[in-house]
DNA sequence: GGGTTCCATATTGTATACAATTCGAGTCGG
DNA sequence: CCGACTCGAATTGTATACAATATGGAACCC
């Protein structure tokens, strides 16, 4: 898309998911506009996106705000990734060729590179794996389950928490992938899917340790993000 | 939200839906604002939301195109909406209260009155339907199940053939409605999932068995919408 | 003190003008 | 006849000005 639009779309996205801007917090257009340094359109534009990514949410009368989320909110977001990630997986497992199934393997094996380090790189991790799922993703053809996950896959939360990840657990990630190859190979739909969803829901309790280790939670269940 | 865009929104919507349009057909901002007697602006607006409906596609360079939807589509919408239904519908059995089943009771007696007569009234069957699939739908608790599955339940095809049901097929609508009920008054989150699920099944079975009645299908699977 | 009304201010909605880009027809050369 | 190119027309992107509306606080009444 254009670029003023994408710069603020990018600008706004960064300082939410960066913490610079706290959940709550009010975004004004006006505001915004001179910190992307362009004018209010683009800026209109952006938040209309941010806001179907649920990373801000508007008041009735199209106030913007840092959307907040409680933990509920991030279990449930994770629960929709494992039963749309499941049913992408059974969808590739059934149309599954073999040109992308050596594909998958290649990033799988990358991925394991990435690990194998020590430090391991979890930027490459992350990006592989990304990479791993949109494979898989366009392999399930489904031009709607695209836009779903889309809007489910990049979680502002998710995202930052990532680096929290353990060795152990980037090392189990990375079998779980062969598990689902192994699926795909045997072209077994319904496998496919139970490993690719319990693999999210590991994701997700993985997550959840790390997070609670790391911040407090009030009384009223909502944990900081920042 | 705001008059102009809110009008937009609707007008370009109508033409969609009532097939004015056809997939396919070219979508022009100036031209669009002009049949809507508003500026550009709130047109890019409601185009954007449009566009997240999944009523327009756009090129890569942002040109609006009323979004043509093939079989296989349209089956790909129903499986998620199947799978998605299905979830709030367990989700909702475990937090069902009484005064909520009260509810979705007397919904579903309104149902079959629409039924009853003849011809059945099918707009307040579609309302009242509507009405009893949301009640659910909030039940379950979940912002972004509701996200989701908004984009999902409102499709243009889908909506302008309930017409072509059967009184057969709504009054069994209604019975599969009743079960859900039972499932909801046990708690029963998995007997709620499964008759769900095979509810909005059927409902496709019976949408593609009259489609393919009514109108041909040319030989690259595409189907006339209009 | 608690609540209400009112108004200045801030914020969003819309229209319009202009810039940037894209599309397609017509042309030229092979 | 086909393909690449060019340029004018059409279309979208952006900025800005102004209108409409909401917000928050001060003044006011009970």
């Amino acid at each position: 898309m254009s670029r003023a639009s994408d710069r603020a779309y990018g600008t706004i996205r960064e300082m939410i998911m960066s913490g610079e801007f706290a959940p709550g917090d009010a975004l004004g257009e006006e505001a915004l506009a001179e910190r992307c340094g362009v004018s209010r359109t683009p800026v209109r534009d952006a938040l209309r996106r941010l806001e179907a990514d649920m990373l801000i949410t508007r008041t009735g009368t199209q106030r913007s705000f840092v959307a907040d989320w409680s933990l509920d909110d991030i279990a449930d977001v994770f629960e929709l990734r494992a039963m749309l990630e499941g049913y992408a997986a059974q969808r590739a497992a059934e149309r599954m060729d073999d040109d992308t199934l050596k594909a998958l393997r290649a990033c799988n094996a990358e991925l394991r590179k990435a690990v194998s380090t020590s430090p391991p790189n979890v930027d490459l991790f992350l990006e592989r794996n990304r990479e791993f799922h949109a494979l898989i993703l366009e392999s399930a053809a489904s031009r709607k389950l695209v836009a779903l996950l889309a809007s489910v896959i990049e979680q502002p939360v998710v995202w930052r928490t990532a680096h929290h990840y353990g060795e152990e657990e980037l090392r189990r990630s990375c079998s779980e992938h062969d598990e689902v190859l192994a699926a795909f190979a045997r072209r077994d739909g319904d496998w496919a899917e139970a490993i690719m969803s319990s693999h999210i829901r590991r994701a997700f309790h993985a997550y959840a340790d790390a997070h609670r280790g790391l911040t407090a939670i009030d009384k009223s269940g909502r944990m900081r993000m920042a």
